[in-house]
DNA sequence: TTTAAAATATACTTTTTAGTATATTTGCAT
DNA sequence: ATGCAAATATACTAAAAAGTATATTTTAAA
């Protein structure tokens, strides 16, 4: 069993990875963290360096948990179009997402650009094997005669991604799931003229 | 001819607009301001009621002068495909934005959505204008017989707007053009398929 | 069950940031 | 040209945030 320490622990990663969403890296301050913990400064510091090193762990957090979800989503499928159908599902609402605030990942790559190169430089590698996924599941419909090779995996899963996450981000400021819910069957439809 | 004053705040805020953008509203701090300006805070404070004020303004600027960059590129053309064209065009490079740090409208939105609820509105009104404008290109086109009705102006207009938005974030934070150009060939080859 | 170490809480200091009061300078109407 | 108001600079205070030293509590091994 974990330790009390690192149920702690993880519990302020819990706590903290929906606030960093919300507010952003540079939004959240330690006071934060403490009023949503109801700990104190002694236990924060006690599991963590200090602002930089929290932000960092909250951040490699909530990417772990969107991957598990995200995976544990698409493994539910078992065909190509089944796989790609899930991954959009996953994010069809932009309201409601699995975390409050957005996707964590495309939130965390806005705010790091400029501002936190080591963080930054996690979040692209999480980009890079996102689309590895991705199109290794287009690659492979398309090898099993399910998908048309007239398609370009590569350049649809990027595709695919890029309108998601501004969708979601576009659809929250305007306060209207709607635009997603075309955009996502657009995209499927798009897809689905390339089956066979 | 423009006041002292007036050239000061004008000067303020396009020195401001880079900064804000690259490193976000909650990012900034009034001190970075100075050192960007090399002015002092009774300048500052002669100008702005505080430091909301000025984020605001400093927004303000940056849209106002991303309409008036982003309208003009569209003017200049005068088929349906050739505006579109240039929108997309504008954004093709994702690296070197026209302001420093992406896309302000989109950078503002990420920032703005559980944070700053004036602001978050700011931008909603823009992005509305804004799709309002593209499927109103998109449906002139289609009323002159240039694109073909099947073309829906307001799922399209959204679903590029998403993807090039989402894309810029993407390719900033892997640090490569290169998918957002194949994106818009994608998007610009899709209009095409549209043309009558 | 005892106790030492680990975990957490309390009470501070330091640093950063925002904001203000006042002095000085500058531009422009007379 | 000059004097006064507007603009800007200087030098401060206030508040918020980060970080630390130490006391207390809790956990779990002996």
């Amino acid at each position: 069993m974990a330790t009390k320490a690192e149920k702690t622990k993880q519990f302020i990663l819990e706590t903290a990875a929906p606030l960093y969403n919300e507010k952003g890296i540079s939004g959240v301050s330690i006071d934060d963290v403490l009023e949503a913990t109801k700990l104190t400064k002694g236990c924060i510091y006690g599991h963590f360096q200090g602002k930089d090193d929290l932000s960092e762990q909250v951040i490699e957090y909530s990417l772990n948990h969107l991957t598990e979800k995200i995976t544990a989503a698409v493994l539910k499928e078992n065909t190509a179009k089944g796989k790609i159908g899930a991954f959009m599902d996953f994010y069809k609402n932009p309201i409601n997402t699995f975390i409050n605030g957005g996707c964590p990942l495309f939130n965390t790559a806005v705010e790091a650009d400029d501002n936190f190169p080591t963080i930054k430089q996690k979040v692209a590698a999480r980009f890079a094997a996102g689309q590895e996924a991705l199109s290794g599941i287009l690659q492979e419909g398309i090898d099993s005669g399910e998908l048309s090779s007239k398609l370009n995996p590569k350049r649809f899963a990027f595709k695919m991604v890029a309108a998601i996450e501004g969708g979601i981000v576009i659809c929250r400021n305007i306060d209207s799931a709607k635009p997603m819910y075309d955009l996502v069957q657009d995209l499927k439809d798009e897809l689905q003229n390339y089956s066979l």
